[in-house]
DNA sequence: TATTGTTATACTCTATAACTATA
DNA sequence: TATAGTTATAGAGTATAACAATA
């Protein structure tokens, strides 16, 4: 694992912060899964483009770019990259936007990022219960409904 | 909130995944707390650095380097700039090293600093209740037991 | 020889602004 | 006018390699 923080006999005045712990957590995970990925020359951003292209064959780039929180500015060179490498292919809706979608090669890499993607849940998971994910998952859908009504009101 | 990520009515095939629940709630508060910084001129590692200084006066570059996860390389120009900032002081240990320590206006910034740092904590804190936090650390220590054990054994 | 700190450099991710073409 | 996509560019953060001074 790259760059675990180790705090030898340092005091640690971020211990008790939740953002703090959150962003440990999912540092970890994320380093883990990133090397999970190497191999297949997927970054974890690219990995969420191409899965989510999966689960909504026809999508639009602006629609994926909300989805993932990515500016479509950036969207642009991931998405051109993955139609250079053969991986997904776009569909004219109209003439100023096309519909995305995994070619077969697309479709096998996927397989393939999924089953690192369950090697990376696998590892974590002995440490979580059920419940325990089950909070998290509401701690998430809070979390963000706090955001979405300070936006709102 | 910059760049929530909105699925309005797109499939998401990460809900179920930890590593994913992590990383959404861990960049949501990272965002926040970002934006409240800005006026402090500090950045989330600027500020970890600045706190790690003020709970470790005498700490040397090497520590703070491992205790926070930075290469020594990076650390080199954020050390620099706040030194140039007049926030931190560099007490020499031996010829090769110094004991970093705040100044005055280095502890008066980590003050206004930790007011923002709370700010982000209440505002996200009302979704987490001191069970869910208690679990929550639990499981942070139990990620990082996962790494320890593996890169030992 | 190993350690401490530094410089140089490159790559990724992210942000804004400006642009083209189309609706 | 607004939308979809793109290009250019700049700022963080992080990675390695090479280096000087010191232990």
């Amino acid at each position: 694992m790259k760059n675990d923080p180790q705090n030898a006999g340092l005091a640690d005045p971020f211990d008790g912060l939740l953002g703090y712990q959150l962003r440990r957590a999912s540092l970890l995970m994320a380093s883990d899964l990133g090397e999970r990925l190497e191999s297949l020359d997927l970054t974890l951003t690219g990995l969420s483009v191409l899965l989510m292209i999966e689960a909504n064959p026809g999508v639009r780039q602006t629609e994926l770019s909300k989805a993932l929180g990515i500016k479509s500015a950036n969207l642009a060179p991931l998405v051109a990259a993955f139609a250079a490498r053969g991986l997904i292919d776009r569909n004219p809706t109209d003439k100023r936007s096309h519909g995305l979608g995994l070619t077969a090669a697309g479709r096998d890499l996927a397989r393939r990022a999924w089953s690192r993607v369950r090697e990376n849940e696998a590892r974590f998971s002995i440490c979580v219960s059920t419940e325990e994910r089950a909070m998290l998952r509401g701690l998430l859908a809070s979390l963000r409904s706090v955001i979405l009504q300070a936006e709102v009101g």
